[in-house]
DNA sequence: ATCGGTAACGTAATCGATTTCAAAAGTTGA
DNA sequence: TCAACTTTTGAAATCGATTACGTTACCGAT
């Protein structure tokens, strides 16, 4: 059955393509009777043809995400706030993962423009350093937002997590119950969230007034709960061991937690523990762990509209605003944190 | 800074917007100079304008993608297949969530259609029993491909997992160690795949020469850790209280492992337990949970193949041919089902 | 010198819709 | 009856590329 087109319209009512157009479109000088014939035909199964369409309205009405990876539960949560903020403001998303790969996320981005989108939503893979891939982008008037991980190289909107103030938030939690001996386990030196982390346990122990103690902080290179459980049993094999721990991530927390369960160690009697990224499983775990959430489906929310706004200022001719958000981190408190009673250091 | 067209470029070297097309098309009949020439114009950044070759060509090679929930761990391993197999046959998938609505998977199917693509991908919503609205789109020379939840009223390509011989699986894995009082928690009458588990149940107990006692078959109406909870403290009240149970999904086995574990049984030596999808959370469970997993991510892909065959034959002129897929579901044993030994019966 | 052939390029149709401009038709007032 | 409008419609340009077809110029062959 093949597509009708405009034409096929016109020559079915007798008219120009040109009335069938105004007709359909609602302008004002039409008169009553042959826009009730167009309709009328109109019946008969048309629709305007996507393509022609936006290449007349020069813009496509669909925005291009990259993500590292989309089966990761923080970015399907991004995603989905993506896809329903571009939704709402009647506009599409095309998804692409950088599997992690500086090569493959400048070769997706590429294709995204070669396909055609109006702007880029864009989550820097771990490798990537230069945004020299993104700035091209921007050459080609291509407005392009990132969030989670982002550059200061690239001048454009961001949208983060404040993962300062949620390792803040987080130690001062179990230094408020009077712990003082409190251990970070941190993840790698790069990516620069993980540093906020870092960087928020210990502005939380400064404004406690304890000193930093370097054997309280042990790192692991990759956030999996086997490097976590190393970094536990290594901090617990202190002479005077941790009261608790704040991991950088739920994986590494998870870890940590078997191996003090190993170890014949209560949580929390005897260490609290506090993850990051509050993943699903938090909840389910026994103890359920106490975890900061990362707002990742506001993220994928706000920089869609970001994204959009430029977009559409980009079409007014006005001039393009870029704006950085930092999204509040919260603490869950859930049983591994959560001592009864505050003891005196 | 303006984009290049076709025409700036023929005008700044000095021949027709055809010529120039030729030249960077690798047509034969281009003098080696001109094609220089427009070679040595075109480093000031051209680049075909994507819409206007998509109109010329009739195909964006653009698919979409309906599932009901984005963040839901299964599809954001669907949709990581499906844009994979998709962007490795030179396609981009447009992602939508239908938030299990049907009305809301009405809108999003017709509103992909009219925005142009090739073809969709759809998981029906629990709520969809009527499919003229995919109907409708085929209608429309779209090719549609079901996969997940299907629907017998489609004629159209379709990719599932074998939910029957995962469930006959689950079952016979507890049945061959020598246990005979095994329950099942079904879930809701509706959806198919929940009851392709319970008649895989059934078959178990039937291959192993065991009678369906119906008293050890709990029904919850949400899949739910507490529904699961409720079903399991129901089973093991019974007079003669089950040695096992397959739940018909993870969050119901968590669920049931909490009561167990609150009835001061133990798990698996006083009651085994598997549970149904294989979450990454069965890991770090304890005990680690038994599960089935379903293959998402090779759902996705064999779904974005099929259809971006189908519409390939369908712009070759050739016959489409449907193709149903099977993908089998493969046991994952862990701690929480295996005992030592197999005590007879 | 003329013909046929080919290399190289221009002309123009096409994809399907939107929109400007002009023209036709109808209406009103003097 | 004719000018001055308004209403309605058609013709054609446009978006930016692709491509069938036609044309030119130059070649060697007759």
């Amino acid at each position: 059955m093949k597509r009708a087109t405009l034409r096929d319209v016109a020559q079915a009512v007798g008219v120009t393509v040109a009335t069938v157009s105004r007709a359909l479109r609602n302008y004002p000088d039409i008169s009553p009777a042959t826009k009730q014939a167009v309709l009328a035909a109109e019946r008969l199964r048309y629709a305007p043809h996507p393509l022609a369409v936006k290449l007349r309205q020069k813009s496509c009405r669909v925005v291009g995400a990259v993500v590292p990876q989309i089966g990761h539960p923080f970015f399907a949560g991004v995603i989905s706030g993506i896809v329903d903020a571009a939704e709402a403001r009647g506009c599409h998303v095309i998804l692409s993962q950088s599997d992690e790969s500086y090569e493959k996320e400048i070769r997706v981005t590429q294709r995204l423009r070669a396909t055609g989108v109006d702007g880029l939503l864009v989550c820097l893979s771990d490798q990537t350093v230069d945004v020299a891939h993104l700035r091209d982008l921007q050459d080609y008037d291509l407005p392009v937002v990132l969030f989670g991980k982002i550059s200061p190289a690239l001048d454009a909107s961001t949208v983060v997590t404040n993962d300062f103030q949620g390792g803040y938030d987080a130690t001062a939690h179990l230094l408020a119950q009077g712990l003082t001996r409190v251990a970070h386990i941190k993840g790698a030196a790069h990516p620069e969230n993980t540093r906020q982390r870092y960087a928020g346990y210990r502005a939380a122990l400064a404004a406690y007034g304890l000193p930093l103690r370097p054997e309280y902080v042990a790192e692991c290179q990759r956030v999996a709960p086997a490097e976590g459980f190393a970094c536990a049993r290594q901090l617990m094999a202190l002479p005077e061991p941790p009261q608790a721990i704040f991991a950088v991530t739920d994986a590494v927390a998870i870890g940590a937690l078997a191996a003090l369960g190993q170890a014949g160690l209560r949580v929390p009697q005897d260490v609290a523990l506090v993850g990051f990224s509050d993943w699903a499983v938090c909840e389910l775990l026994d103890p359920a762990l106490s975890s900061v959430a990362r707002p990742g489906y506001e993220i994928g929310q706000q920089a869609s509209e970001l994204l959009l706004r430029e977009i559409q200022q980009l079409r007014d001719g006005q001039p393009v605003v870029h704006e950085h958000r930092v999204l509040a981190a919260t603490l869950r408190v859930r049983q591994s944190s959560a001592r009864a009673t505050a003891p005196a250091s």
